[in-house]
DNA sequence: AAGACCGACTGGAACGTTCCAACTTTAGCG
DNA sequence: CGCTAAAGTTGGAACGTTCCAGTCGGTCTT
């Protein structure tokens, strides 16, 4: 008969602090946001009493008097990808050092369901936001650049854009390969591309520049793959139905590198006896002493650390031109390249 | 000198929109919610002054009055560990279609901070919150449940806490693996346990019971180890550094076993001939035709499906009782699994 | 002893929504 | 042509905070 005692016990609010305490709510507001200027007597009293209640501050209503949240979202386009582990674990570091709190969506790898999780993020008035790895399109991003501000990681990103970035050179990632293959004295070294993934293209045009650049062009040869080891089996294979086969493989990034090898490995192929491959993002799984890929490094920690750092410039210090942070990729030399094949097949033909 | 037009652009409100589209802010708020009595006419008007003001609703102010959020909160103990990247997205699947919205967390294994993640996703007053694989204790998740529908995924609950629970039956699954390796003809089986990892208790005691109940309690050697890779090759480190050394291996999880298997090799160990390993999670890690590690299979998709139900269950259906589901798991044999040496050490001696 | 000042505390007005009761307008009907 | 019903629309009161302009004692200064 009596609503109040028999509902089902609403949550706590800071009224009801107060008047356990027998203060006013203000007070009890500033003794939650940790205020100096409050009595030792007060503070106690409110502490008392909001631990009693098990009262927790509600960060809707205060975000919504402060038009702020304090909170970063990031969007990461594939949890499933080691990769993504250590940029969330980098972002996670710095946004704690900074007092920010972050929430992470995916959109797994599909534009739509990321164009739907970053709304999520926005709805929520997030102070900031973070893509790593976004397929969207350019557009898409500078639009909501344009609301809030944006980093973009592991995607380049034209400087006409609002949006900032944190990226490793993907070209200059790329010619490392190729030139480590063809340092090892390969010539035919094909590419498995990353499709629409982010930084892909970049991936794709510096395979192709380095090979014209070393004399190599009709030995160019690139299918299609993209990030996830099915993907890298599957261009394997269209490789394997090709004459010649390459001796060298650069594929998009690990996990398509592990698929790649998978499919070698079925169809007899020694690696790195027979063919060489290289992957790209250097993740833990390259690491695994048991896989030991030879891939290239881009440190994924410092940029996401570095991706908060940019937001926070944005959001506490006013800063609006947009920045473009470029950082070095570098090889990482592991057991699955080597020479190619003492006799190559077309050799014996001859 | 006009503060108003000079004030970086404020977010549009639903006010902001009324005025333009010349209707009061009520009938904004009907049609934004999508409801029915509202005339075309008015509708369109509205629908184009939020298009070109930008508009997008406040989630939080919402929140405020309606006293729920629509957003279940996920805190993952370690998304790392590719094993979570299938939970998350079956947890994904399924809330967008109870038509929920998911953010994540994560505590990075370890305790204090997954406290903390969890008390940022309680402060966005979340409808409901899934832990995975948590490591904070009993307790605490017992406390959680009272203020907020909660889902513990691959923890054992006991079925006094106020929290429901999916998990696979971690016992059996160790006995899996111990009967597969028997099978084989092994006896020195050893494991390299999940040290205070999710599950990994009893899957601890599903090792030791099954030795015990095939007549092998003295063949039991147990080392600590964790659900990381590093933490398995230490492991590993230690059984290597015994007599006699153990012809099986069970993991407490596929990095765990990788670990194991890295360090294995590198003492120049054949897998599976000289030594079998076998891991728990079937992750997409263990399926990748190069490792190839035979696993006890948890359907992970399935299980942050089912996570997601009962949270609705108790938040839209009301139901209070808890529920826990064990699901079974299942023997994916692969090919680090193997007969034992045919010359044990042992009999060598004789 | 009067004024100025300080420190601790308070009530009311926001913040951007939804909900509800009440108000128009239009339509239907005898 | 008046009455009722339905459909469409509206303003104000929440929701749980923070912020701000004060109030209220008390202490210091001259």
């Amino acid at each position: 008969m009596n609503p109040t005692e028999s509902s089902p016990r609403r949550r706590p609010t800071i009224r009801d602090v107060a008047r356990k305490a027998g203060v006013s709510k203000s007070l009890v507001s500033m003794v939650i946001r940790g205020e100096e200027k409050v009595s030792a007597r007060s503070r106690e009293a409110v502490l008392r009493a909001a631990a009693e209640l098990g009262y927790r501050p509600n960060l809707m209503a205060r975000s919504l008097v402060q038009r702020r949240t304090k909170i970063v979202g990031v969007m990461v386009s594939d949890l499933r990808n080691p990769f993504f582990g250590d940029v969330v674990s980098g972002i996670e570091q710095q946004a704690s050092e900074l007092g920010y709190k972050v929430l992470f969506t995916t959109g797994d790898r599909q534009q739509e369901r990321e164009t739907e999780a970053i709304e999520n993020l926005l709805e929520l008035w997030v102070d900031g936001l973070i893509l790593a790895g976004p397929r969207i399109d350019q557009d898409s991003i500078g639009r909501i650049g344009r609301s809030v501000p944006v980093v973009v990681l592991h995607r380049p990103t034209p400087t006409t854009s609002s949006a900032d970035s944190v990226t490793n050179d993907d070209r200059a990632g790329a010619e490392m390969a190729v030139n480590h293959c063809h340092a090892l004295g390969h010539a035919r070294i094909a590419h498995i591309d990353g499709g629409t993934g982010a930084g892909a293209q970049e991936r794709r045009e510096g395979y192709e520049h380095s090979m014209r650049r070393l004399g190599l062009v009709e030995h160019i040869v690139l299918v299609s793959g993209g990030y996830t080891e099915p993907r890298g089996y599957q261009g394997a294979q269209e490789l394997l139905s090709k004459r010649p086969l390459p001796t060298a493989v650069f594929a998009a990034n690990d996990l398509c590198a592990m698929g790649a090898i998978n499919a070698f490995e079925e169809a007899g192929l020694g690696i790195p006896s027979d063919i060489s491959v290289i992957g790209y993002d250097n993740t833990s799984l390259a690491a695994l002493r048991h896989v030991s890929l030879t891939s290239i490094h881009q440190p994924s920690i410092e940029m996401g650390q570095m991706a908060v750092e940019r937001l926070f410039q944005r959001i506490d210090k006013g800063r609006t031109e947009p920045t473009h942070e470029v950082v070095a990729p570098s090889l990482v030399v592991r057991n699955t390249t080597g020479p190619p094949p003492a006799e190559p097949e077309l050799e014996v033909r001859r």
